[in-house]
DNA sequence: ATAAAATTCAATCATATGATTGAATCATAC
DNA sequence: GTATGATTCAATCATATGATTGAATTTTAT
C-alpha cells in the first residue's frame, strides 16, 4: 500500500496538470486519493505548499538530467549544436513518454508550468533559471558569433516547441493521428531538425 | 448605449487572460467594471457564456485578418513560404503590439487559449480549425513534396513560437530587456526566419 | 409627458472552497 | 502490553463563488 503522502503527490500532480492551480481543488484531490482534507494540511500545509511539493518532486529530476547530459556533451572538444539540443529535449520527452498515462500528466504539468499566470508558477522559473543559463552558454560555444539577443531568442524558440508539444500533445495527436501511442524519438528528431535549421 | 456590455467584455477579457477561466471570478470582474453581478447574467448569461462572448469578439477578427492576408498571397503565382508565414504571424502580433497594454492582455488570452485545459477552451479550437486547414494547404503549395505529417508538425512548430511568445512575453522581456516596449517587426522577423529554415 | 421596455441594482440563495480543530486510530519503541 | 508519537478522520468555520430574484432606475418610443 502506497504511503498517503506519495499518493497525494501523485493525485495533486494530476489535478494541477489538468485543471491548473486555480482550477484544482483540495477536495477533488483528496477524493481521488481516498483520504481526508486534513491530510494535506498535515503533510504539506496549504494548497500552495502542496503545489510546491509537487513541483519539487518532478521538476528537479528533469532539470538535473538535462544538465548532466549537457555536462557530458561539454566534455567533447567539438561541441555539436544537435547534441546540445538533444540534451535539452530528451529527458523531458523520454520521461513523458516512458511514464505512459502518468507521463502525459507530467508533461502537461511541465508545459503548463511555463504558461500559467498564477504567482505560484513564478517559482517554476527559478527552477529553470540555472538550466536556461547553462544551455545558452552551450549554444554560445556550439555556435559562436551571434549576439546575446540572438541566443536568447533562439533558446525561447527551442523551448516553445517542447512546451507546446507537451501542453497540446493530446489535442494535436487527437487531430492528426489515429493511434494512441506516440514515438518520442520521432518527435525529438523533428524538434531538433527544426531548431537546428533555425539556429 | 451598450456601454456596460462593452466594459464587461473588456474587463472579462483581462481577467480571463490573467487568471485563466477557473481563476477569474465574476465578482472580480464586476468590481473592476464598476457594475453589478446581475449585469453579467443580464447581458451574457453564465460565466461560460461570458467567456464565449469574449472569445467571439477577439478571435474572429484576428483569424479573419490572417485568412484575408493569406488570400491575397494565394493570388500570387509564385507563392513564397515567407509570405505565408507573414500572413499568419502579422495580424496577432501587430494587434498585440498596437493595442499596448490591452494588446498584452489580448495576446496573453490568445496564448492561453491554446494551452488552457478547461473544456470551455475546446471551443477555441473550432475557431482556429478552418484557419489551420487553410494555412496547411498554403504550405503544401509553397513547399510541395512533403508528407501530410510533415506539414502538420511544422504548422504546430510555427504555432508554438507565437503561442509561447504571446503567453510568456512579459516574463521573457522582463528577463532579457530593460525597455518596456518591444518591436513587433523584429519579433515577427525572428519567428519567420527561424521557421523558414526549419521548414 | 407618459407608458413600456431595457437596464441596473441590492439582497439573497445554495453550494464550494481552503483551512483548522480535537478526537480517534495506528505504528513503533520499550 | 503499554506508552508515546505519528497519522488519519469527521466535523466545523469563515469566506468566496456562480447564480437568481424582484424592485428600482434609466432609456426609448409614441
Amino acid at each position: 500500500m502506497k504511503k498517503t503522502r506519495d499518493q497525494l503527490l501523485d493525485i495533486a500532480e494530476r489535478h494541477f496538470a489538468i485543471y491548473g492551480f486555480a482550477g484544482a481543488t483540495l477536495r477533488g484531490i483528496i477524493k481521488d486519493a481516498g483520504t481526508n482534507v486534513a491530510s494535506i494540511a498535515y503533510h504539506f500545509g496549504t494548497k500552495e505548499d502542496l503545489f510546491q511539493a509537487v513541483l519539487e518532486r518532478f521538476a528537479k529530476p528533469v532539470v538535473s538530467q538535462q544538465l548532466s547530459k549537457l555536462e557530458t556533451e561539454l566534455q567533447s572538444k567539438n561541441l555539436k549544436l544537435r547534441n546540445v539540443l538533444l540534451a535539452f529535449y530528451e529527458p523531458p520527452m523520454k520521461m513523458a513518454h516512458s511514464l505512459g498515462k502518468k507521463g502525459e500528466i507530467l508533461s502537461l504539468f511541465l508545459g503548463r508550468s511555463q504558461t500559467e499566470p498564477e504567482p505560484v508558477f513564478n517559482e517554476v522559473d527559478k527552477h529553470y533559471a540555472d538550466c536556461r543559463d547553462q544551455f545558452i552558454k552551450a549554444f554560445e560555444r556550439a555556435l559562436p558569433g551571434l549576439t546575446k539577443e540572438d541566443y536568447h531568442w533562439r533558446f525561447e524558440f527551442m523551448l516553445s516547441l517542447i512546451v507546446c508539444f507537451l501542453t497540446r500533445q493530446k489535442q494535436i495527436r487527437g487531430r492528426y493521428e489515429t493511434r494512441t501511442d506516440w514515438n518520442p524519438d520521432e518527435a525529438i528528431n523533428r524538434m531538433i531538425s527544426f531548431c537546428e535549421s533555425g539556429f
